[in-house]
DNA sequence: GCAAAATAATTTGTACGCGATCCAATTGCA
DNA sequence: TGCAATTGGATCGCGTACAAATTATTTTGC
């Protein structure tokens, strides 16, 4: 990415100096700066940004959850399906348009909203970063993602 | 509409203020970006990551690719060996140390190189930022990582 | 009206990612 | 020297990710 070599025996950039390992190392870094937390509630990373989602919009369907999340339908059916048998949500076929499924969350999904402030609060502590800091870098992180995506 | 009960109603973050998503749904946006371009060369994204380190460095052991790449020997031993069956590598133990599993590239792996500068070109047109720009949301990125695994 | 196109989910197959666990080779130290 | 602790890989199980194909439902174009 930020290599200029073009012939074979010149050293082609390490890992080290291409964003998009470190994007991928850092988004590593943090699944596993949440796993012991998320543990304690029962939840992996991609489930808890789904409720997490949910607890600001309760009733989407899969593909509004996708759009959200950036995920493709056939990640999401099966963590659904999981968040479902671990009680945390409902999925019903919406009246209104039999193709949709609607996901609500339990009242147990619900109450689990209260823990995830302890989580924020330890993952916030954990970067030990100042919240405006923390605000640029993902501003930055964002317009890349969005300039790559389109 | 969403009732929500007392205790519930605090403003939570919705994903898209969460730094963690960024880096996470930016990831998956990179690898979504170079998922044509590889596959072209028959490379998943972290095998090019595996291939990267190689060229920069032929005869590593799993270990020590593990250490450059965040990789736990779980994930590189199954990737290693659909590189090795690809005929890209090859894997040995060491005779000094029977325990390490040494990685060299063959020919057909060392050729792959030049179509990776290619692949590199594309990816910085696609991202459209000049060096020094990258240079400083990479540095951002990286300091976040390091400060969280340590 | 109604067949064709479009849409929403699900299923299937491949490939990570990582915790937990196991095994063989090596090292350390009494 | 002898054996326990350590180390490097491999294996297993679970849970993402995502392309491609499938099914069910709704919308459309005529």
């Amino acid at each position: 990415m930020t290599d200029t070599p073009a012939d074979a025996d010149a050293p082609l950039s390490d890992v080290t100096g291409m964003l998009c390992f470190s994007l991928y190392s850092a988004g590593h870094a943090f699944t596993q700066l949440y796993r012991p937390l998320l543990d304690d509630l029962g939840l992996t990373y991609p489930q808890y940004l789904v409720m997490v989602t949910l607890w600001n919009r309760d009733g989407q369907n899969v593909k509004e959850l996708g759009r959200a999340l950036f995920l493709d339908s056939s990640t999401l059916t099966p963590l659904l399906k999981r968040l479902d048998a671990a009680g945390l949500i409902t999925r019903t076929r919406n009246p209104k348009d039999e193709r949709e499924v609607l996901i609500h969350l339990t009242e147990t999904g619900k109450a689990l909203k209260s823990s995830a402030s302890d989580v924020m609060r330890c993952i916030a502590e954990a970067v030990g970063l100042d919240a405006e800091t923390v605000r640029a870098i993902k501003e930055s992180v964002d317009t890349i993602r969005d300039k790559i995506k389109s």
